[in-house]
RNA sequence: GCCCCAGUAGCUCAAAGGAUAGAGCACCGGACUUCUAAUCCGUAGGUUGGGGGUUCGAGUCCCUCCUGGGGUGCCA
């Protein structure tokens, strides 16, 4: 099924090939003027140029041969330098949306040839507990997860952890300094070691500052970290033994806090997972000839003769003979595209890392990890600042939790609960469970509200406010349509067939139910979920107009009111897809 | 130094080269005996950082300058 706006643009391709220009100038959109027209068409304006002649005789042409008839259009006209304003019927328009309606997809068709995709979105890493710097990754990577997942493509979530690289190092030596006594310390030692983890994440929330700090300050602290890391990576029995214990420590307490948040990966890897595989896939590289040796580092070149800036080789192997991210991250390409089959991988990665990607997606390419036909793409975010525009540090301390912060919306959720009164006589569970869904509602589209490339400002009063262009308004809009339903239901009103809008809050609302398919085909295109958080801001918006202008339960006319009803179940259904496709829960009531 | 990104209302942000640059917050004024007022309606707020250029048409593309942020071979 083509979206509204597909079909309109359809009809005038049609419309402008039969006048003898290119169908490419047929293209319709939503009017920027609705007081002249429900969509426009601006394609007289490139086609003058093109074919030498006036855009308002080219747009008169194809006025003319647009149907007059009244089955589609209730309004075709003219004005400007050329555009075309367009205006439906109500019966037409009321049509659309009934078809809309009966479809199971509401009309959002999926992709022809789906692909295997693999989404890299978590960024979390391994001793740290999770911070505000954290959400952005897994809210927006759930989302672009989630849309592609419901366009038909086969997509796999990976968390892809940060577990092998120098932090590693420096937790063992920290952990040596502290407790030389522990086995996994001792050189002669190959095992068998403690099942119970040594360290709680408690522990280790403290002992990472403390390493990362001691690292910093001291060189030779450094230096025994850069050791210790190699020698992880080179299979350190007793190392490897605590390491796993961190790790799985760690991941327990990220499946707790990502879970919090409603993110769920198919795939729990990390770095470390791809060691196995990049002695092969380095001596690959070699054999064929893509390396070299530099300042006792092994690299591979992927510089190119038109590069406009300096482009630094990627770094195979270190000097210290362990392997950076940038080695992982190229294996694990390799086993993505071998093992997993993907066709697209889409990294969900903070802004900073371009340049690393380039560097990984070129070698990448240039040795054939990555056939040509496979999409790497680096979907990369904004930065979170704070209100004096400086980035949130990241591996520093002094950053607020993300379980701080979530308690924080939830508690501020609650408050706001018990202002209104409204929940006052539910249970107690049941007020802690709306409160946690406005609160990280709020959360989440906050920052999804905003273009994934650009930073944007951390301001804890947009994360717990609940008015104008909120995620809990959201949530009320499509709790009151539910509930309009339930309340018709208990009447024994059911909806029913749309009929052609006579008010303009229904029409308009109509009209943005249609959008759709356009907005969710934007949001995959560009892979940027703030186009389905604008729709679905406008949409509520409109709604909560009809909600005001079209009393629902008292209308007189029975037909009338059961189309209302219809299109106030075709909203909630819109709205509950949407939200979904955001990562946002909606509660039964609020 | 070089390379990216950003600069739009008091604040936070929108605006596929199209008509009169839009929302939310804050401010001011209206609408609840009626389906949940976490709502709706209205007023006010702008030489889109400066300057030049391309175009029938520029917030959007090009050049240049200013300001801020990020990156820039052995951290991630």
């Amino acid at each position: 099924m083509q979206s509204l706006t597909q079909h309109l643009t359809t009809l005038l391709s049609d419309t402008f090939a039969a006048a003898g220009y290119d169908r490419s100038y047929g293209e319709v959109v939503v009017s920027n003027r609705p007081d002249l027209g429900q969509f426009q068409c601006n394609g007289a304006l490139p086609a003058a140029k093109a074919y030498g002649q006036k855009p308002r005789d080219i747009a008169q042409q194809i006025v003319e041969r647009l149907p007059q008839s009244a089955d589609i259009f209730a309004d075709i006209s003219l004005a400007g330098p050329g555009f075309i304003n367009l205006t439906l019927t109500d019966a037409f328009l009321g049509q659309w949306l009934q078809t809309m309606a009966d479809n199971p997809r509401l009309g959002v068709a999926a992709v022809t040839t789906p692909q295997r995709v693999v989404v890299d979105y978590g960024g979390a890493n391994v001793a740290k507990p999770m911070h505000v710097g954290h959400l952005r990754a897994g809210i927006i990577g759930e989302s672009i997860k989630r849309l592609f997942r419901f366009m038909g493509d086969d997509v796999i979530g990976d968390v892809h952890l940060g577990d092998w690289g120098t932090q590693m190092g420096m937790i063992i030596v920290e952990l040596a300094h502290r407790h030389p006594d522990w086995p996994y310390f001792d050189t002669d030692n190959t095992g068998p070691f403690p099942a119970e983890s040594p360290i709680t994440l408690t522990d280790l929330e403290e002992v990472y500052p403390a390493a990362s700090a001691r690292a910093k300050s001291d060189p030779t602290v450094m230096e025994a970290a850069r050791q210790a890391t190699m020698e992880l990576q080179n299979g350190h029995p007793g190392y490897r033994a605590l390491w796993q214990h961190f790790v799985d420590v760690s991941v327990a307490g990220l499946r707790e806090d990502y879970g919090a948040l409603d993110i769920h990966f198919d795939l729990w890897l990390g770095e470390s997972d791809a060691n196995d595989h990049v002695e092969e896939m380095i001596a690959r590289l070699q054999a064929q000839g893509y390396t070299s040796e530099s300042q006792g580092a092994l690299i591979m070149d992927i510089s190119l003769p038109d590069d406009n800036e300096p482009m630094p080789p990627l770094i195979l192997r270190k000097s210290d003979g362990a392997v950076m991210y940038g080695t992982t991250d190229l294996a694990t390409i390799d086993l993505r595209v071998q093992e997993l089959r993907a066709q697209l991988i889409l990294y969900v990665v903070d802004h900073r890392q371009q340049q690393h990607f380039k560097q990984v997606f070129r070698a990448a390419y240039k040795s054939g990890i990555t056939p040509p036909q496979v999409g790497l793409e680096h979907n990369y975010f904004g930065t979170m600042n704070g209100k004096d525009g400086k980035p949130f540090k990241t591996r520093a301390g002094g950053v607020m939790k993300l379980k701080d912060l979530i308690q924080l919306v939830i508690e501020a959720a609650l408050a706001r609960m018990a202002e209104s009164h409204v929940a006052d006589e539910y249970e107690e569970a049941e007020r802690l469970e709306i409160a946690r869904r406005v609160g990280l509602a709020a959360l989440k589209y906050a920052d999804l509200m905003n273009q994934r490339t650009k930073d944007y400002i951390f301001d804890l009063d947009r994360f717990s406010s609940f008015e104008g262009r909120t995620g809990p308004y959201l949530l009320y809009t499509t709790v009151r349509a539910r509930s309009i339903l339930t309340k018709a239901a208990a009447q024994g009103l059911e909806p029913g067939a749309l009929l052609p809008p006579t008010v303009d809050a229904e029409r308009t609302l109509l009209l943005q139910l249609a959008q759709l398919p356009d907005a969710l085909r934007m949001a995959y295109e560009t892979r940027m979920p703030n186009h389905m958080a604008d729709y679905i801001y406008t949409l509520a918006n409109e709604f909560n107009r009809f909600y005001n202008a079209c009393h629902i339960l008292s209308a007189t006319d029975t037909a009338v009111q059961s189309s209302w009803l219809g299109i106030t179940q075709l909203f909630a259904r819109v709205s509950e897809l949407v939200l979904m496709l955001l990562g946002i829960e909606i509660p039964e009531r609020m």
